[in-house]
DNA sequence: CTAAAGATAGGAAATTTTTCGTACGAACAA
DNA sequence: TTGTTCGTACGAAAAATTTCCTATCTTTAG
């Protein structure tokens, strides 16, 4: 029941702001922080260009992100699959709000006014291709 | 209109240590500070009584508690339901992590392995009632 | 060549979150 | 009654996170 702390989770334990730039690098690939930090102030709210690269940077020492410095302008992006680290926060977030219940969790969505017929239809038709 | 926004959410934005008290409130009910630190001593961590209270003072200021203080022994509650609460926290991890499409989410819950299959059958059962 | 624009690095300040020490009143057992 | 235990309140320290200022170097426009 404890939770350990580990080395290895702090990759994994990205903070808010931390996961906004994932975000980022997520959706459009390696990126320089001049482009991360334009995509978060067009996207999200104002932030100063050195307080982005300060973040960043940080990340690159956490090993939450790497970078090539072959250029002046660093290119910038995550250490680990995003698969992987959704994955993680995914089960992390299962664990602790629904008991490790993934069925609770569905309820939850299913239940929730935001999930179309559509949403329902293609789980159904994924549940269908899992069967086989 | 954006101050009434604001302070609702600032009420749904708990921070990490704030959402394992909400937890244990969730879990036991209504209770003393003394007995949410004794919770979160076995179950999380090792913690004092004074940072439990002053935390979850805090909350309560914040508005994300309500107490009884009839007794000496306050009792604190969440104010908000337990529910309502956990919906906003996975739409927004549902929006932020997967570009609100639940099926995404989904796909991802049924992809990983500590997926078991009876959490599985209990899903497919769920998806048929809904179909009536 | 030179000035302006744009880049990184480092330190420090500001803010938020978490932890705990101290004071003091109420309850209780002896 | 009296001292010990258990409770709250409050302030401040500590830790974690976020922001930004300043220095300095590189590139680029003119």
């Amino acid at each position: 029941m404890k939770q350990e702390k580990r080395e290895n989770d702090s990759k994994l334990d990205p903070t808010k702001s931390e996961l906004e730039i994932l975000q980022v690098l997520w959706k459009h690939g390696p990126s320089t922080v001049r482009f991360v930090n334009d995509t978060l102030n067009e996207q999200k709210r104002a932030v100063q260009y050195t307080s982005t690269l300060k973040l960043m940077q940080i990340m690159a020492e956490k090993g939450i992100l790497k970078r090539d410095e072959r250029s002046m302008k660093h290119i910038y992006f995550p250490a680990m699959e995003e698969q992987k680290t959704k994955n993680f926060l995914l089960d992390r977030f299962v664990d602790s709000m629904y008991n490790g219940s993934a069925s609770s969790l569905m309820m939850q969505l299913l239940g929730n006014k935001k999930t179309s017929k559509k949403e329902l239809e293609a789980i159904k038709e994924m549940l269908k291709k899992l069967e086989k």
